[in-house]
DNA sequence: AATTAATATAGCAATATTACAATATTAATT
DNA sequence: AATTAATATTGTAATATTGCTATATTAATT
């Protein structure tokens, strides 16, 4: 035990608790607003800007990344991060649609 | 080393982390919903719904309570949870204009 | 006062997360 | 071919999370 026991919870429930957890470090939220702001972010860059080395920068840009949240294209050696914005539209309305059927609930 | 640097970060990405991390697991998003269904629901009946042990469920309600995104009333022995729409509404603000900030700045 | 029922806490084991330094890989440049 | 620069990987240590069983607490009921 001491593993989270996703086989018992309904679907919907895995998939929103999987992109939340993408959002439940700091670091990885100051990422996002960082490559929002900029047009094409390097590892190197975010890593500077976010204060963390850069193999800790680079395992959670993989992990934004692998939620779609993040795509990147290389020119040479450069891997250059965009946001990912149907991916953001897609969570967008996720979240808002836990949110108000929760609160429609209450009613 | 191992722990989150929390402090090098801005406030609003140390908040909106926090959160997120509330529902980062999917039996926290579960019993949100089977709360926001039932009308004042007791631990023993979440634990039921949600099949995690009466121990478990009682220490993921007490994440979500300190949170704020649950309230509860004691009668007699029983804990009634529901849920506490306001703060469910400013999460709902909060995470929406993450979105929308950080899609605003991808043009 | 003893019993029952609801919840909380303590203790534990398995696993996951976070972050780093050191090193490896890759591709352009000299 | 050697160097440089950007990124990724490996290995490690500290800490956090998840879930359980066993037990404690609390308040109503008998």
């Amino acid at each position: 035990m001491g593993i989270t026991k996703r086989h018992i919870h309904p679907l919907q429930a895995n998939k929103l608790a999987d992109y939340a957890k993408v959002l439940s470090n700091p670091a990885r939220v100051a990422i996002l607003n960082y490559v929002g702001d900029c047009d094409g972010c390097l590892c190197k860059d975010i890593s500077e800007k976010i204060r963390l080395s850069q193999p800790t920068t680079s395992q959670h840009l993989q992990v934004i990344k692998k939620s779609g949240l993040l795509k990147s294209k290389f020119e040479g050696k450069s891997q250059y991060y965009r946001i990912n914005v149907d991916k953001l539209n897609e969570l967008k309305n996720l979240f808002q649609e836990f949110f108000e059927a929760t609160e429609a609930k209450c009613n």
